[in-house]
DNA sequence: TTGACTCAACATCCTTTGCTACAA
DNA sequence: ATTGTAGCTTTGGATGTTGAGTCA
């Protein structure tokens, strides 16, 4: 199970691809100066000048020991790693003796010239960028639930029959009576309370007597460390192997917890398994850096186990991997190299049980910490691990019950959740992550759980509440930040405000550690209830909310207006130069005029503001541009003669702010009319909208019509030429010419062969397919795709035809001109008017739907539009020819027509089999009809 | 050793209703 | 002559958050 959410994991970032070496070239403002290390030596002048001067003037000896010289060539390699590519280079031990050679020649210069720029360097490198940022988010997440659906799978693996069968054998007359006394027994609950406790140690202890953990479970995991080999980890636990392990008593620390879980639910108790979720922290945002000191072992994990990070390993910036080479290469010892993580005394997996004497959970890890406990009320818990363990950290805390349901119980763990553990977690992030943390919990539960709770829950919900309220104030000032009980008036936010500003909004008093300097002096500072703190809005703002200040209120604070605005602004009236700002409860809602008589009250601008559904008035209703677009609402409330105003949603900002003298852009978001005009707007928007599908239903017909005319006049005239000049010879000249000449020849064969299937003619087929590759010859891919069809169909030789450039569509825009815009909808939409509405009528298209190659067909068309280039053109030598299309507009024809055609041609097939009742209407239609090329016929 | 503070570097919030030239 | 629309410009400032470093 962990392991595939482990290769899942790896998949992910696989996926997102991490790009840190531009990102963060991108970020860096001021790229070094610093050039390559034997760039430096080499330009030497420069350097003495440099030199000099530093000596002289700037030289700091404090700054000279701020720098390790040791690690300069390491810093060095830095500046350089980041501002070429510098992937491909690879250090050997020779180029780090020459850094520090040259280091050594311009020792003062070095140090002096660049040390601002390393700590620059330094300080940016430590920050992770935006797109990094998200992705640990999205990690964090992931993990989250990955781990919530291990939880929930080994959870209910503990409720396995034979394995609490197995387990419950060796369990002592003494302990079962303890944990079950018998019902008349006449004892306090107290009494039994404590012997239930007794009951539950001393099975803990039989239980863990047994224990052998030869196995590593679960354990938290910073950013660089995700994707580390973990060789004493369990694989590829399954129900079965699961089972074993537990009666084996050897597994890890994790199924051990769980092994007791179901010993306990063997025993008919009411057990919890509970989890402590160890996802990698995403409010760390600092680069992943090499562990220290005894931790760099880990660093150099074993050749074989390489591959397996490397993934991950681009989490580390390429950086660290080359300090990592330069640093530790040489020196790493292969016994060493072995990556080890050092558990944790702290559990992940401990089991919680029902005491239904004292009502209470009673925690219990009869593994790690063999310890029993009721987690205390204003003290640490046992289970919970110190803030700085490296490998345990408490953030979410899930208690799993043998029906399924799924709790989040870290307010019993954590301390101090409202100040520290809260802010670790996602649901803390936004209101919206809230949501998604809330209703992934939701779903974990068995259906039957999730929305009922029973007596127990409801008790754990007020020992949540109450342990809120004793948590108590934070003990360091840092906690009172965005605390959501507590705040200090040194911390609150500019729009923040203490209302009312007196004692009673003081609910205490803090004394900083080392009595600051920003306190004045004073030993302590009165702490404020949350709840008494404001959050200002200037009027403007509350009515962008749908709110409006309340008569006769008092600003809470008037804020002057930054110098800027006030330049920008040249209205003298003091009153205009500041903002006035409210709270909420200043505000109430905002109640829009009604529409009286129809007429739809407006603002200045002739629109009507509705930031907020309620500030649509009482007796109107908001057509929604989403349904209907603003001109059709527009048009139908014009045609019915009702007043109607634009209704003004958001505001849309421009990038540019000084630039455009214009801010914000308002976005209509539909039109407010008289509500009981509604149902008749509405009736007449859709008939409107109706008739407009209809029209553009009718000029893709015709459009597709145009289409079909220009094909076949097309054939037309290239026939009618051949028929008065007869073919002309091959001449090695022109190239075009002779394609040309030859296509039509091919043509002919067709009309010659009348009766057979177009796609049953090889020369014909395989002008097609060339032509095809023609069209696409702007995308190898296809190019190749369509070459290999033409192969496919008739293993023709291609090169006889590719060339081929004829000028037939432009003579035929001479007659027809279609429009090309119009024939960019025209065929796909118009197959399916055509194949629904009237394909069936025809009487061809039952043959043409099963025997004709479309493909092949299609491309015939193809070939015409894309062959309508200029240069072909040329290719026209004799005056007849000329004279032909002497009405060819020079206009050219671009690509974007060629490929609206060649989308067009997709459908021809279909076209052509529609226009058959057509064909009295139009010359060539009917023409169409006389033409040999009637491949539907049978001979 | 710890906490409070400063600093640097970003991230994010706040803002809240055009004009002109030119083609069709 | 009228109408519709593309293209202007080239990047804000204040406030909040975070991590590192410093100091008591």
């Amino acid at each position: 199970m962990f392991d595939n959410y482990n290769k899942l994991l790896k998949q992910s970032v696989d996926l997102s691809n991490v790009k840190d070496d531009g990102e963060r070239k991108k970020r860096r403002k001021n790229p070094p100066n610093n050039s390559l290390p034997d760039e430096i030596t080499n330009d030497s002048s420069v350097i003495e000048i440099i030199d000099s001067s530093s000596e002289e003037d700037n030289f700091d000896s404090d700054e000279f020991e701020d720098v390790d010289i040791n690690a300069q060539p390491v810093d060095e390699l830095d500046v350089v790693n980041e501002s070429e590519d510098f992937h491909s280079v690879a250090f050997t031990d020779q180029d780090l003796e020459d850094v520090q050679n040259a280091e050594d020649d311009i020792l003062t210069i070095k140090l002096n010239n660049s040390t601002e720029e390393v700590k620059v360097n330094k300080k940016k490198n430590l920050i992770i960028s935006k797109e990094e940022r998200q992705k640990r988010i999205m990690i964090h997440k992931f993990c989250v639930v990955s781990m919530l659906i291990h939880g929930q799978y080994r959870n209910s693996w503990c409720n396995n029959r034979d394995l609490q069968k197995v387990l419950s054998k060796g369990i002592s007359k003494e302990i079962r009576l303890l944990l079950e006394p018998k019902v008349n027994e006449g004892q306090t609950n107290l009494t039994k309370s404590r012997k239930f406790l007794d009951g539950l140690r001393k099975l803990m202890y039989m239980y863990s007597s047994k224990l052998r953990i030869t196995h590593q479970g679960l354990l938290y995991k910073d950013w660089s460390e995700l994707g580390k080999y973990q060789p004493k980890k369990l694989k590829d636990v399954n129900l079965a192997k699961f089972k074993e392990l537990i009666r084996s008593h050897r597994s890890s620390r994790d199924i051990a917890a769980q092994g007791f879980v179901s010993l306990l639910r063997a025993l008919k108790l009411n057990a919890r398994l509970v989890f402590s979720l160890q996802p990698p922290d995403f409010t760390s945002i600092s680069m992943a850096r090499e562990p220290e000191g005894h931790d760099r072992n880990k660093i150099n994990a074993p050749s074989t186990h390489v591959k397996k990070e490397s993934n991950f390993s681009k989490l580390l910036s390429s950086k660290s991997k080359i300090l990592q080479s330069t640093r530790f290469g040489k020196q790493s010892n292969p016994k060493e190299e072995n990556t080890t993580f050092i558990d944790s005394e702290y559990p992940v997996f401990w089991a919680e049980v029902w005491d239904k004497y004292s009502r209470k959970w009673i925690s219990i890890d009869a593994v790690s910490l063999k310890t029993i406990e009721q987690v205390p009320m204003r003290r640490r818990s046992k289970f919970q691990p110190p803030l700085n363990d490296p490998r345990n950290q408490l953030t979410y805390v899930i208690a799993y019950d043998k029906f399924g349901g799924v709790r989040d119980v870290t307010r019993r763990y954590a301390q101090f959740y409202n100040a520290k553990t809260s802010r670790k977690r996602i649901d803390y992030r936004s209101e919206e992550d809230k949501i998604w943390y809330n209703v992934i919990i939701r779903s974990m539960n068995k259906l039957n759980r999730q929305d009922s709770s029973n007596s127990i829950d409801a008790l754990e919900a007020k020992e949540f509440h109450d342990r809120d309220l004793c948590e108590g104030m934070p003990n360091n000032m840092i906690d009172f930040h965005n605390h959501p009980i507590y705040a200090l008036k040194s911390q609150l936010k500019q729009k923040e405000v203490v209302f009312p500003d007196s004692d009673t909004s003081v609910c205490g008093y803090f004394r900083p550690k080392n009595s600051g300097k920003s306190n004045k002096g004073q030993s302590v500072i009165p702490v404020i209830k949350r709840s008494n703190i404001y959050s200002l809005k200037s009027a403007r703002a509350w009515y962008m909310r749908g709110r409006v200040i309340k008569p006769g209120e008092q600003p809470l604070r008037v804020k002057n207006r930054s110098k800027k605005e006030e330049s920008d602004t040249l209205n003298f009236d003091t009153e205009d130069q500041d903002v006035r700002l409210y709270a909420d409860f200043q505000t109430k809602l905002y109640i829009p005029p009604p529409i009286e008589g129809g007429k739809v009250p407006k603002n200045a601008y002739g629109n009507i503001d509705i930031y907020t559904p309620s500030m649509i008035p009482e007796n109107g209703y908001l057509i929604e541009s989403s349904r209907f677009s603003m001109k059709i609402a527009e048009y139908a409330a014009k045609l019915i003669e009702i007043d109607y105003a634009k209704a003004v949603v958001s505001f849309q900002f421009g990038k540019a702010r000084k630039s455009f003298s214009h801010l914000a852009k308002p976005m209509e978001g539909g039109i407010v009319i008289d509500s009981q005009y509604k149902d008749a707007l509405v009736e007449v928007m859709e008939s409107i909208k109706e008739e407009e599908q209809e029209y553009e239903r009718s000029q893709l017909k015709l459009s597709s019509l145009k289409l079909w005319k220009f094909f076949l006049t097309n054939l037309r005239i290239s026939r009618r030429l051949d028929s008065t000049h007869g073919l002309i010879e091959d001449t090695p000249t022109t190239d075009i010419k002779d394609a040309y000449i030859r296509n039509e020849r091919e043509s002919h064969s067709v009309t010659r062969n009348s009766g057979k299937y177009a796609k049953d003619i090889p020369e014909y087929s395989e002008r097609v397919s060339s032509d095809n590759e023609r069209v696409n010859c702007a995308d190898p891919e296809i190019h190749d795709q369509s070459s290999n069809d033409a192969s496919n169909h008739v293993g023709a030789d291609e090169s006889e035809t590719t060339d081929s450039g004829v000028d037939m569509a432009g003579g035929f825009f001479a007659e027809d001109d279609p429009d090309p815009e119009e024939a960019a909808f025209s065929p796909i939409e118009a197959r399916h008017s055509w194949t629904q509405n009237e394909r069936i009528k025809s009487p061809e298209y039952e043959v043409s739907q099963e025997e004709v190659n479309v493909d092949d067909f299609s491309s015939v068309y193809k070939d015409n539009a894309s062959d309508s280039d200029t240069s072909s053109r040329k290719a026209y030598s004799s005056n007849e020819r000329a004279a032909a299309t002497s009405k060819v507009p020079e206009k050219k024809f671009d690509q974007s027509s060629c490929e609206t055609f060649n989308r067009a041609d997709e459908d021809i097939s279909s076209l052509s089999e529609a226009s058959g009742p057509h064909n009295g209407e139009s010359d060539y239609v009917g023409s169409y009809e006389s033409f040999d090329f009637q491949y539907s016929d049978s001979e």
